[in-house]
DNA sequence: TGTGTTTTCGAACATACTGTTCGGCAGCGG
DNA sequence: CCGCTGCCGAACAGTATGTTCGAAAACACA
């Protein structure tokens, strides 16, 4: 009984908002959205949105848990399908996949500058399921320290390839981008924790 | 006669709030730094900030300016020293022992939550020392968009190395940590733009 | 359909920071 | 030593945040 009153005007404000998000995101970009500017677009009372949330940007961490939880779900299927032992660094590409799905989405928000807040949350959940994956691959061969810089190294190159793509004019494919991002982060991957050391 | 009247007073009051805004970063971070915080530290009127400087992101672009200056020069000296054709990447190295030789500014800084706006401004700067550097290795025999590519994951990758390496708490000297670099960095980037292709 | 509870609304409020303006004053260069 | 230039500091408008309150609406349950 975690969650046994999904109250409808609860849920109500908290998708007025969630949506109010998205769409403002676009326009304005994060940092200079407003709480005023999402009460606007959400029609929603001010009180009412502190009643919800402590900040915009809990709204934020709210929004991008919802897209790690489908992601998540997305990832486990599409492995369970085609055997079990995934390719390495296999969750790269549903995640390319999302993004060329919501592309104009992520190319406004993405590409614009100093959109920290968003590459922050995006960040701590790619660091997250490189961590399950390398963990799933490497049982434990290679000490902590190594490890932590091979997670942040990982999603440090993805996130490079990521900003190039969707900065980028010609429409690369997203299993193009995949392959060009594992060509790249594999090779440095094993010097840190593969076969050598 | 480019800058003919250097007033002291001029002099005096720009030191004053560069030095405010290093020892602020320390004690509150940049993004929790009021524009209040350093003319009490600076002791210097708030209307004489605005007369030097429109923001404090311009403060600190301009306290970078002076660190990108000063690591330039130290760069290029260090390449006359030792022969004519650098290391490739060769710019990392005084790059890491900078950071080591101001080890207490860089760790309280860059190892902080949210701190964008340095990184965004250090990864600028960053990002035009790798792209000098391939241009002298690669003589525009790849496209440009296979270059920008690599500029942004050579930078990510640095980037990566430096938040583990100052956010780790075993002392790893910085000769160790350039050679941990080249090695992560070298075989992606020959992946890209190297032999291949 | 009625009843008691929960949520929302709207407006007002205190607080904090920004960026500008102005006259008077101090320090500078020559 | 004088004229000029940059500094001070206080005040100001503008904007955003986060909180409070009572009244009104929507709800769950019966």
């Amino acid at each position: 009984m975690l969650e046994p009153k999904p109250d409808r005007r609860v849920q109500r404000t908290r998708e007025l908002l969630l949506d109010a998000l998205v769409h403002l995101l676009m326009e304005r970009g994060y940092e200079k959205l407003t709480v005023q500017n999402l009460l606007d677009r959400a029609g929603v009372g001010r009180a009412t949105f502190y009643a919800h949330f402590q900040s915009k940007d809990e709204l934020l961490a709210s929004s991008i848990a919802r897209l790690q939880f489908e992601l998540s779900a997305q990832w486990r299927s599409a492995a369970k399908t085609q055997g079990e032992p995934a390719e390495r660094l296999g969750f790269s590409l549903p995640f390319f996949l999302h993004l060329d799905s919501h592309r104009r989405i992520y190319h406004t928000t993405i590409c614009r500058d100093g959109e920290w807040t968003i590459e922050l949350h995006m960040q701590r959940m790619l660091r997250e399921l490189v961590r399950e994956d390398l963990q799933r691959f490497e049982r434990a061969r290679s000490n902590s320290a190594a490890i932590d810089l091979a997670v942040g190294y990982v999603v440090a190159t993805l996130w490079a390839v990521v900003e190039w793509w969707l900065g980028g004019s010609k429409p690369v494919p997203p299993e193009e981008v995949n392959q060009i991002f594992q060509r790249l982060a594999l090779p440095g991957l094993d010097a840190l924790i593969g076969s050598g050391r």
